[in-house]
Order: C-alpha cells, then sequence, then structure tokens
DNA sequence: CCCGCTCTACTTTTT
DNA sequence: GTAGAGCGGG
C-alpha cells in the first residue's frame, strides 16, 4: 500500500481504493470529505487515469480551488491542471461554449448574473402592462428558475394542468408567456442565466446523441462533490454522463443539504440506490476537526430531523468546553458581547484572529458587528454581501465588455447606453428596445440598422445615438482583431470616460470607485500576464468576460493580516475555526420567518445550525437578543426553538453574571436605555434556565414563547378596539385577507392608520 | 432630458 | 437603514 494511503484512516481508505462502480460517500460533518475526494483522484491518477478524462464537480470556486491545490501538492502543477475540476456552472459553461451552435448559440455567449436576469424580467412585466404588485420580479424569477431546475421548458409550463392551475390560483396566469418571452429575449440577447447553464446542458445531452456519446466516453470517472446540494437538472446530467461507465463517486452529507432554495433536493442522493442497484456506500463518521462536546450537542441537535441517513458521527478529540449560550437585550449588546468575548478568548488562548468566525442567518446583520469590531480594533473580514465585481462602477465597466464581446447582450445595453450621461433618455431608449422586441432582435441591431427600423428621432437624437454606436464598433473591432483584453479594457475605460467622470468629484465614494476600477485593470492586467505565462492564447476580453461571470463569489485573496471571519451560515459550508460565535438565534431569524410555516423548511433551517456548529473546533458560542432592529424598528424577539432541540448537557448557560457588561453601557437603540446595567443584570433571567421541559418539537412556532398576543383573522372584526403593544390603542379599520398575508388596517389613536401584518402584530383585543 | 427630492418596500440563504 | 421608484422643477 503506498503512502499517501497510510495517511488515512480505514473507512476513509476503503472509500478512495474502491472503484469498482458507483459510490456514495456519506461524509460527517468534519470527516475529512475533501481529503478523501482530493486523494481519490490522486489514486485514480496512479492507477492511470489520464487527467483530462476525470471530471470532478463541486458548488463553489472556493472548494474546487482548494482541491486543485491539494492535488498539485501531491502530483505537481502540470497534471493537476489538465483536470476538469470546477463548479458544475463553470464546467458545463465550458461545456457548452464548445457545443455552443448546437443549441443555436454562440460561443462566446453571455452569462446573465441574477440583477441582469430581474431586470430583464422587470422589462417584460412593465412591457406587457402587468402589475408588478402581483407579478413581483422575484417571484417570477423563482418561478422561471424552478421550472428549468426541474428542466419545463415554457411550452411545457403553459400546458402543465397542475403548475397553470397553481398560477391562476396565486392569480398570475399570464406567467407562462413571461417565462416564454423571458426565454426568448434570452435567446435573442445570446445570454443564459445561471439555471440556463444546467438546462441547456441537459438539452444538449438530450437532444444531441453524438455529444452525448462523446463525453460520456471522454471522462472516465466523474466524482461530486456536495452531492445532497444538487437540483434535478444537476442530478440528471451527472447521470447521463455516467450512464454506460458506472464511474461514479458522490461524496455528500445529508445532514448538510441547505440549498434547497435554489432547488437542491435530497432525495438526489436518497434515491441514489434506486438509480444504480450496484451502488456501494461509505461512510466517514470520525469527526477529526472537532470536540466531543460539539460534535455531541451538534448530533443531539440534528436528531429532530424526520429524514436523514442514519449515521454515527464521533469525535476522539478533547472532551471539550460546553457550547456557550448567551443572551442580550438587543442586538447592539449581542454585538458589544461578541467583540468583548473574542477579545477574552483570544488574551487566554493566543491564537490568530483568523482563528474567529462570527456566523449570521443573514446578510443584513454584519453592519452592527461591523461596528462593534472597529471599536474595539478588532481586525474583521466580511464575506459575501456586495461582491467586488457586483458594484456599481465595476458593473458598469464590465457592461462595456460584455458589449464589445457580445453586441446583442440587451442587459448589458440598456446599462450603458446613457452611462456615462450622454443625452439619449428613457423615451429614446424606450423607442430603441420596443423596436427591438416587436421585431425579435436585439436592441444593439436596432441601432446599428436604424435605417430599418421608423423609431421617429429628431436629428440631435440619431447624432448621440451614432456616436455610441461608432464607439461600441470601435470596441468591437478590438476585440475581433485579436487585441488582448487589457489593451481593450485600458482602451474602454477611457474612451468612454468611465474613469475620468469620476475624478473631479473628491468624496470618498467617488475615491473608492476609481480604486476598484483600477483594481479591475489591475485584475485584467494579472490575467493576461498569467496566460501568457503559460502559454496559453486565452488573452481577449471574451476569454477574461468567460471566468469572471462565474466567479462571483469571495474570490479576492488577498491575504493580508489576520482578521475574523464575518459570513453567512451557508458561506461557512465547508470551513472551519477554533472558534465560532452564531449570532441572532431567534424565532424568525434562525428560523428565518419565511420557513416557519412548513416542516421541510425548518428541517433545512435545523441542518443550517448543525453546519453551523460543526465549524467549530474548540469553542462554539450561540448567541440572542431579546429585541432587534429591523425593518426600520426595534422588535422584540424569542430565542430559537432550536436551542431546546440541543441537549441541555453540552451547554452552559450564561447567566447574568457570566457576561461583563460595563455598568455604564449605554445602549442608543434599544428599549432599555433607562435601566442601568445593575438593574438589568439582576433582572436577568435565562428562559431556557427557567423551562426545564423536555425537548418536544412543535411544528407550529405558535406556542414558542409568549406568542399569546398573535391573533388569527377569525378572532378580528371591523370596528374592534385593540391595543398594541407599541402603537397604543386603534381601531380596526378594514381587514385584508389577500395575497396569503392577512394584513388589518388599524386608526391609532395617537399614530393614525397603519398596517399591519396579521402574523406579526401584537395586541390584545379591548372590545 | 436631467437632477434631486421624497416615499416606499424590503430583507433569507448563492452559482 | 437603504435601494429603487416616482415626481416635479429646471
Amino acid at each position: 500500500m503506498e503512502d499517501y494511503i497510510q495517511q488515512l484512516n480505514k473507512q476513509q481508505q476503503d472509500a478512495v481504493l474502491y472503484t469498482d462502480g458507483p459510490q456514495l460517500v456519506i461524509a460527517g460533518a468534519g470527516s475529512g470529505k475533501t481529503r478523501v475526494l482530493t486523494y481519490k483522484i490522486v489514486h485514480l491518477l496512479r492507477l492511470g487515469y489520464e487527467p483530462w478524462r476525470i471530471l470532478a464537480l463541486t458548488f463553489t470556486n472556493k472548494a474546487a480551488r482548494e482541491m486543485r491545490e491539494r492535488i498539485e501538492g501531491m502530483t505537481g502543477a502540470a497534471t493537476a491542471s489538465k483536470l476538469w475540476m470546477g463548479t458544475f456552472h463553470s464546467i458545463f459553461a465550458r461545456l457548452l461554449r464548445s457545443n455552443a451552435e448546437r443549441l443555436g448559440f454562440k460561443s462566446n455567449f453571455t452569462i446573465y448574473d441574477t440583477s441582469d436576469s430581474k431586470s430583464l424580467i422587470k422589462t417584460i412585466i412593465k412591457d406587457m402592462e402587468l402589475d408588478d404588485k402581483i407579478y413581483k420580479p422575484s417571484v417570477v424569477m423563482s418561478a422561471i428558475s424552478s421550472a428549468k431546475n426541474a428542466l419545463i421548458s415554457p411550452q411545457r409550463y403553459a400546458i402543465s394542468a397542475d403548475i397553470m392551475e397553481a398560477d391562476r390560483r396565486s392569480k398570475r396566469e399570464r406567467l407562462h408567456e413571461i417565462y416564454r418571452i423571458y426565454r426568448d429575449r434570452c435567446f435573442v440577447a445570446g445570454a443564459m442565466d445561471f439555471d440556463d447553464l444546467l438546462y441547456y446542458t441537459n438539452i444538449l445531452l438530450r437532444d444531441n446523441p453524438d455529444v452525448l456519446r462523446h463525453y460520456q466516453e471522454f471522462f472516465r470517472y466523474v466524482l461530486v462533490d456536495e452531492y445532497q446540494d444538487t437540483n434535478f437538472a444537476q442530478h440528471l446530467i451527472i447521470s447521463q454522463i455516467c450512464r454506460d461507465s458506472h464511474n461514479l463517486c458522490v461524496v455528500g452529507d445529508d445532514a448538510q443539504s441547505i440549498y434547497s432554495f435554489r432547488g437542491a433536493n435530497i432525495r438526489n442522493i436518497l434515491n441514489l440506490k434506486k438509480s444504480y442497484d450496484n451502488l456501494r456506500i461509505f461512510k466517514l463518521e470520525q469527526n477529526y476537526r472537532s470536540t466531543q462536546n460539539i460534535i455531541n450537542a451538534a448530533n443531539s441537535l440534528i436528531a429532530k430531523n424526520t429524514e436523514q441517513i442514519p449515521k454515527n458521527v464521533f469525535s476522539k478529540n478533547d472532551e471539550g468546553s460546553r457550547i456557550e449560550v448567551v443572551q442580550s437585550f438587543s442586538d447592539y449588546e449581542e454585538a458589544y458581547l461578541v467583540a468583548n468575548r473574542i477579545s477574552q478568548l483570544k488574551m487566554r488562548q493566543h491564537d490568530g484572529y483568523d482563528e474567529y468566525a462570527v456566523l449570521y442567518r443573514t446578510n443584513a446583520q454584519s453592519r452592527i458587528l461591523e461596528e462593534s469590531l472597529r471599536k474595539r480594533n478588532i481586525p474583521y473580514r466580511i464575506y459575501g454581501g456586495l461582491s467586488f465585481y457586483q458594484r456599481k462602477e465595476v458593473k458598469d465597466a464590465i457592461a462595456y465588455f460584455r458589449l464589445s464581446v457580445n453586441p446583442d447582450d440587451d442587459e448589458a445595453f440598456k446599462r450603458v447606453i446613457n452611462y456615462p450621461k450622454r443625452g439619449i433618455g428613457e423615451t429614446t431608449v424606450n423607442k430603441i428596445l420596443r423596436a427591438a422586441i416587436d421585431n425579435n432582435v436585439s436592441a444593439w441591431r436596432v441601432l446599428a440598422d436604424t435605417g430599418e427600423y421608423d423609431l421617429g428621432l429628431n436629428g440631435g437624437t440619431v447624432k448621440k445615438l451614432t456616436a455610441f454606436r461608432d464607439m461600441i464598433q470601435e470596441f468591437i473591432e478590438m476585440n475581433r482583431n485579436g487585441e488582448n483584453a487589457e489593451t481593450v479594457a485600458r482602451h474602454i475605460i477611457t474612451r468612454t470616460a468611465l474613469l475620468s467622470s469620476l475624478l473631479s468629484d473628491r468624496t470618498p465614494e467617488s475615491i473608492s470607485k476609481q480604486e476598484n476600477l483600477q483594481e479591475l485593470l489591475a485584475g485584467i492586467q494579472e490575467f493576461v500576464s498569467g496566460k501568457q505565462e503559460e502559454g496559453s492564447d486565452g488573452t481577449t476580453l471574451t476569454d477574461f468576460l468567460g471566468e469572471v461571470s462565474l466567479a462571483t463569489d469571495q474570490d479576492t485573496q488577498d491575504s493580508t493580516e489576520a482578521s475574523i471571519t464575518l459570513m453567512t451560515v451557508h458561506a461557512a459550508k465547508g470551513l472551519e475555526f477554533n472558534n465560532v460565535f452564531i449570532v441572532g438565534v431567534e424565532e424568525e431569524l434562525f428560523p428565518s420567518a419565511m420557513s416557519c410555516d412548513s416542516l421541510a423548511a425548518i428541517e433545512e433551517e435545523r441542518r443550517l445550525l448543525y453546519v453551523a456548529i460543526t465549524r467549530a473546533k474548540l469553542n462554539c458560542v450561540i448567541s440572542y437578543a431579546s429585541s432587534r432592529f429591523r425593518n426600520g424598528q426595534t422588535k422584540t424577539c424569542s430565542p430559537s426553538r432550536f436551542l431546546k432541540d440541543i441537549d441541555r448537557t453540552y451547554l452552559h448557560l450564561a447567566t447574568g453574571n457570566d457576561i461583563v457588561r460595563p455598568d455604564n453601557f449605554i445602549n442608543p437603540i434599544d428599549n432599555y436605555r433607562e435601566t442601568s446595567a445593575k438593574e438589568r443584570r439582576r433582572s436577568f433571567s435565562h428562559p431556557l434556565v427557567d423551562q426545564q421541559e423536555p425537548t418536544t418539537y412543535a411544528h407550529k412556532s405558535v406556542t414558542a414563547y409568549g406568542d399569546e398576543d398573535l391573533h388569527t383573522i377569525e378572532q378580528l372584526a371591523t370596528g374592534m378596539t385593540i391595543e398594541h403593544s407599541r402603537f397604543g390603542r386603534g381601531v380596526i379599520t378594514d381587514i385584508d385577507t389577500a395575497a396569503g398575508d392577512a394584513r388589518i388596517e388599524v386608526s391609532f389613536n395617537t399614530l393614525g392608520v397603519k398596517k399591519l401584518l396579521l402574523k406579526f402584530a401584537r395586541f390584545k383585543i379591548i372590545g
């Protein structure tokens, strides 16, 4: 047995060495999943598989990069770089580019990001003169997205009785038309959205048996990471490619499935046995990451879920300390306590700031944490939120790049036609778009052949349009002449005055925009020189965009000083830290309010918390606040139901005395301003301590904590007088049952008329 | 056509 | 607290 195999435990070895057919590796959190995948690939290479015949799919660029680096370390870069390894989206984009003409696309098709899709959908809704209150762009978008993930074409969508019935019920019976038009406009624009990359790959393989055959023979071994997060479209592609070879290794953990909102389906992993009768299942159960206590706590939590593959994750590490549960009075105080605790721990343990992470459910929670960390001079880095490529100024520049590569890209066109301002107003743009839609061509085609379309423009406008057209044409020519990305990009930024228009402004925002543009140029320069070093000729703007449009996540790897990590739990998957703080573990936040009405959604939220806890190696702190500033107002919160799911023996419920609060602590936003810290400490109680009842799991949140002030629609009538916890007394003037979320309109004595969401409004009926 | 003002609705999570 | 839409004056 070779040296590298010796570094694995028995379970891992078995999984790596088995190459006789399809295998499913159920890998508990921290059990060396990535290790098994990388060693397996190395093993395959030693068995003689050629690297370019191995396909390894991940969900994030980060995971792919990490795996590639590890393999490089074992085999050298030359071999590693030949592997087909990357995210589903990037690999399939590559595959689609080389077969684009089969689908009627060009190989330089644009990839629309979420905001492009949304903007196009908005345009279509407006164009169809539909009410965007009913046809909410986000709702329409997710409907289209799930249709695509289920491989339902606009045609099939329109003839599916179930779907049409559902749309009728929600008063969106024209959704299928939006879907069809959206599809057509994307096609005309030479664009694919994220879902299309999977959708069209399926179409490609379905309609072109020769292409399918080619890839079936080409890819001799397929490995998939995080299989629990695959959706139907991805699952189908994989099973098509492996249909004959059966050389498939998928790794996953059903307990860490947290992407069903994106169409991921745990059934894919649970049903794999049905797809392959010779499937062998391997389990990795020893956790090398965390203390026993953390693993036990996490296990006790996840045990409350009904559906899962049985496994026994255990740790042989030290027992470790209990998970600390901290209550604060407000989000503000929570942030303060977290910063405090980090300083304390850091002094005790002497570990680096990069061993600390603060995890939250929503990105919006990061701001207040930032503030408190900044005050304490704790270096931090926020992941997620607005990525570099999503900043306005960067997107503007990229839009020009996109247009120069694919002038039919209507979303890019709309973005830059009048930016920087060149006197082409909404009216004119609308005329062009109107003509484009009516003639089923792109906006650029209308502009390029203005003569063909009767736009009814005056001479001045035509002149401005011509100038714009000639400028874009110039960029197109540069690309056509094979100029490299850097040359073209620099030219575009100068010629369009993108940078110089910012120069006059000396505000910090403007300066940061300038810096971002410079950074973008530097990135392009790096891209070009990197390619040149490799001896690759893929140095054009087309090549750059191809890489960049899918590199949307945190790909800025400036490893400056060690800092604390702030990120969502989703983003933390796959990572580990000595010390993990999970904040905002409250009802309606974690679990999110949107998941409260379905058991499946609640179970997913529970898995999410499981993921969060299992990121911790040594210390884990869970925190919740009793009030939180959300949607512009302070709201009362109650501890998450999940806290009761964790076995009490693994928790340390921090009481008032454990928590260091300065006596003069002033909280500017919560309701406790007037009470002194001493008083608060005295009155400090821990709901968990006070409630010793066994952990029975209630599906509905209604009974959890202090919900007696909530009412159902049946209890109410117009004319009733109510007393609201914050707004005082008032009379119900209207009850609105429409659109799922019942609202009541109340005329308050002091504050006037307000509309309240019934499911959140807390009040007493007076008479 | 452009700018700046006000108002409103929104907040899961990501390739 | 913030981004986007809507409105009115220049």
